[in-house]
DNA sequence: TAATAACTGATGGTCTGACCTTTAATAATT
DNA sequence: AATTATTAAAGGTCAGACCATCAGTTATTA
C-alpha cells in the first residue's frame, strides 16, 4: 500500500496556467502577441470567465502577461520580470533583509566578474569600456553617471552568459538602487564629485585585469569597489563584512 | 513641465493587495493566521468578490497567502516561497537554462560554505555533523540518503545568517533535486552505494575546514563536491565548467 | 464508553450575465 | 489635413447563485 501517491486535484485556474506556460514555452505564443479576449478564452477553455480571469491574474503577477484595459492581454517581452518582482515583495515583508541583499549583491558581483574575465567576449569588453568611457564625461552629472554606472556593471554580468546570474545580480542592484540614488542626495553632497572620480578609478582597477582574462584580479578588483560603494549604506545598518583583513569571501 | 507623473491608477484589487502586504509587514496579520472570509472582506473593503478574489490570488501566486479550500485563507508561515516558484517558472518557459542553473548552484554553494566557515555556531556545527552521521548510517537507502544530503547543505546556507542566500540555495537545490533523484535510477544503479560513499568522503572533507573555520579550504571542498556530484547531471547537457584545470570560479 | 458515522454550516472555487471605464480605430466634422 | 465625435471591443467590477470540500458537531454504533 505504499505505491499511492496524493492526486494532483488541480483547480480550473492552475490548469489554464498551464497550458498558457505551455503554449508560450513551445512558441505558440511569442512575446508581444495577443491573447484572445477573456471572453473568447472562455469558449476556446470551455469555463467561466472567472477562471479565465484567475489564470490571467496568475501569470499577470508573474510577470509573463500584460493586461492592458481596452487594448487586450499581452505576452510580456521580458519574461525576467516575476526574478525582479520577487525579492522586492520579500523585503516589502521584512526590511531588516537589506544587509542581506547588499551581502548577496557582493557574493554574485565578483563571482560573475571571476566568470565575466574567463568568457567575455571582445564585443563585451569594447561594452564595457564604452560605459567606462561615459562614466567618466559624465562625471559631473550624477543621474546620467549612475546609468552608466549600472550598465558597466549589467554588461559584466551579461559577460557570463549565464542568464540566471544575470537576472539575480540585476535584481539585487535594480532593488538597492532606491538607496544608492538616496545617498547622492545627502548632506554630503559636494563630496559626490570626489566619490564618481574614486569609483572611477576602482572601475579602471576591474576593466583592466578583465581585458586581461586574469579572473582572480578581476573578482579581487571587484570585490574592493562593491564594498568600497557599499560603505554609504552599510552605515544606515549594522556591520556584518569589510571588517576583517582576510576577505570574506 | 516636466514634474508631473503619471498618478497611480491602481485597480481595486491592487489596492487591496497593498493593503493586505501593508497590515503582515505591521504584523497585524501574523503568519499562519486566518483572514477573514472572502465574503467577510467584501464588506470591510467594500467591493465585490471579483476584486477580493483576485486581490487574494495574486497574494497566493506571490506565496504570501495560502488559500485553503472549506477552511480559509491563511498568511503562508514561509513568505520566501515567491522566490522557489520565480525561478521554476522561468525555467518552465526556457529550459536551456539548467546548464546555467547548475552554475549558480555551484556559486552560491560554494559561497555559502565560506560565510559559513566563518560564521557557523557550534549548534550549527553540531546539526551538519548529525546530518553527515545520518548520511552515512542511511548508505543503502538512496532516498534517506538524499534527504540527510539535502539538509546538509541547507544547514550550512542557514548557518551564513543570510535569509536571501539562504533561499536562493535553497531554490536551485530543490529544483535540480528532480534530476539529483533520476540520476539514481539510471542504469548505473549498482554504482549508487559507491558513489555514496565517496559522497561521504566529500562531505567530510567539507566538515573538516569547516570545524576549524577555515573558510577558504571550507569553500574550495565544497567547490570539489559540488563539481563532482554535478557530473551526472552536466553529462546531459553541453558542458561549461569542469574541463580546465584552473577552476572557472 | 469509545470509536465511528452522519450531519451541518461556512469556505473557497466556479458560473452567469450584467454594467462600467478605458482604449484604439474609425467616421464625421471643421 | 487636422481635429473631434463616435463606436465597438477590451479589461475591470459587481451581484447572486451553485458546487465541492473541509472542520467541527452531533448522532449512531459496537
Amino acid at each position: 500500500m505504499d505505491e499511492m501517491r496524493p492526486v494532483a486535484r488541480t483547480s480550473l485556474s492552475d490548469e489554464i496556467v498551464s497550458q498558457i506556460i505551455d503554449l508560450i514555452s513551445r512558441d505558440v505564443l511569442k512575446p508581444g502577441e495577443r491573447l484572445p479576449s477573456e471572453r473568447e478564452l472562455c469558449k476556446q477553455f470551455g469555463v467561466g470567465r472567472s477562471s479565465v480571469r484567475e489564470a490571467l491574474r496568475s501569470l499577470s503577477v508573474m510577470g509573463i502577461l500584460d493586461g492592458r484595459v481596452g487594448d487586450g492581454t499581452f505576452v510580456s517581452d521580458n519574461n525576467e520580470k516575476y526574478l525582479e518582482n520577487a525579492v522586492q515583495w520579500s523585503l516589502l515583508l521584512d526590511r531588516k533583509k537589506i544587509q542581506d541583499l547588499i551581502e548577496t549583491r557582493l557574493v554574485l558581483e565578483s563571482q560573475t566578474a571571476f566568470l565575466a574575465a574567463q568568457r567575455a567576449s571582445s564585443e563585451n569588453i569594447d561594452e564595457i569600456e564604452h560605459m567606462l568611457r561615459g562614466m567618466k564625461a559624465s562625471i559631473q552629472m550624477p543621474e546620467k553617471y549612475l546609468e552608466f554606472d549600472v550598465q558597466f556593471h549589467l554588461t559584466i554580468a551579461q559577460a557570463t552568459q549565464n542568464s540566471i546570474l544575470y537576472n539575480l545580480l540585476n535584481m539585487t542592484r535594480s532593488y538597492l538602487q532606491t538607496w544608492i540614488k538616496g545617498s547622492l542626495d545627502e548632506p554630503s553632497a559636494p563630496k559626490v564629485e570626489q566619490r564618481a572620480k574614486l569609483s572611477v578609478r576602482e572601475h579602471q582597477k576591474i576593466l583592466q585585469p578583465l581585458r586581461k582574462g586574469d579572473a582572480n584580479e578581476t573578482q579581487q578588483a571587484m570585490r574592493q569597489h562593491i564594498i568600497s560603494s557599499s560603505v554609504a549604506l552599510q552605515t544606515h545598518f549594522e556591520d556584518r563584512f569589510g571588517t576583517t583583513d582576510s576577505p570574506p569571501l
